[in-house]
DNA sequence: ATCGTATCGTAACAGTGTTATAAAACGAAA
DNA sequence: TTTCGTTTTATAACACTGTTACGATACGAT
């Protein structure tokens, strides 16, 4: 489909303000009405790109191994979800900003993109049974915290209003391994 | 001004694409060109709207008493932040995520609205002074961990990707308390 | 009262997503 | 192969958006 790598393209290089449904068919030699029969809309087209980023953000945190310290593969998530974002962060806005105005995904792509988050809670739950977490804490809880905050800052970051002058990489480190000690059992 | 004001109330009942320069002057029987001479086009009205946004929110995380518990104060300016985020939620697309293409807050009205940041700054500080948080930690950091905790979350809710059969409330207060530890000293 | 600036209305321009209509392309059955 | 039916495509128009040139109006200070 050379219309939907196209559209992943303009949205990657120039910006969701670029991805207008006639640039993007001359871009491919065709016309307005190939998103119409082929998708349904702009609407859809952007629910296929949601989809896509959803794809390649879950493909990436799924391939962070697992070791026998689940606190660490936690913070080792963390980072590729960071390092993820800033890759595709054309594609993160569109998955986590409201970028085009009255875009929801379908209830069927949203339930695709919850996928994502299993692996988290899943971490989570070895944390508890490890004692390395508070055990009697709701293990989707702790995994909304942690994703939350990494979401949190990540789009801080994105959008561009993080205090200048301040190298985030550590900072946001610093923060996730904070925010993990908050649940660890004394 | 009239305009400001409709233009908040539009914003604040239909959402951001109900906020048309047409509409908008229509509803308060002038045409679009007012919006040019009064305040320069659409960003430039997103922009004072932006600021009104920010000093909604300001005004209220400066309300919070301060008490000789800094942490505690905290968890009361996080609660604050998200009772703030949800009764002026179409602001908070506005001021934290990018619902019209390509705006931009002017730096001027940006340092402004960053001026928000500094009772976190200072109540941060003073948990470290009290002995509450670790020494050696940048309170600027610190407080950036816990505003981007509350900032995922908030975000996370608005646009309705949690988890869904979720008590909200309750989940916000122990993640950002559990993220507030994270900094105590042991 | 007059001048100059600021504001406003009308209308047009370029751009957007969407859709009706008709032509073309394709695949399967006769 | 030919025919039929579905799918896909192109053209053009519609309604909408932000923006701007132009001219008229209103307002305030000299």
């Amino acid at each position: 489909m050379k219309l939907l790598n196209r559209a992943g393209e303009l949205l990657s290089n120039e910006g969701p303000s670029a991805l207008s449904l006639r640039r993007l068919a001359a871009d491919v030699n065709t016309s307005t009405t190939a998103v119409y029969s082929l998708f349904g809309g702009k609407p859809a087209l952007l629910d296929a790109l949601y989809d896509e980023g959803f794809r390649r953000f879950g493909e990436r945190l799924a391939m962070v191994p697992e070791t026998d310290d689940p606190v660490e593969d936690l913070i080792q998530i963390a980072l590729t979800y960071r390092d993820s974002a800033l890759q595709d962060r054309q594609f993160y806005v569109v998955m986590f900003s409201k970028v085009v105005p009255d875009f929801m995904p379908t209830t069927e792509t949203y339930i695709a993109a919850s996928g994502t988050f299993v692996p988290v809670v899943k971490t989570v739950q070895r944390a508890i049974d490890n004692g390395s977490f508070l055990p009697n804490e709701a293990p989707e809880v702790i995994g909304l915290a942690l994703w939350s905050i990494c979401h949190g800052l990540v789009s801080l970051e994105i959008y561009g209003i993080l205090p200048p002058g301040l190298e985030i990489a550590p900072v946001f480190e610093r923060a996730v391994r904070a925010s993990a000690d908050g649940w660890r059992t004394h």
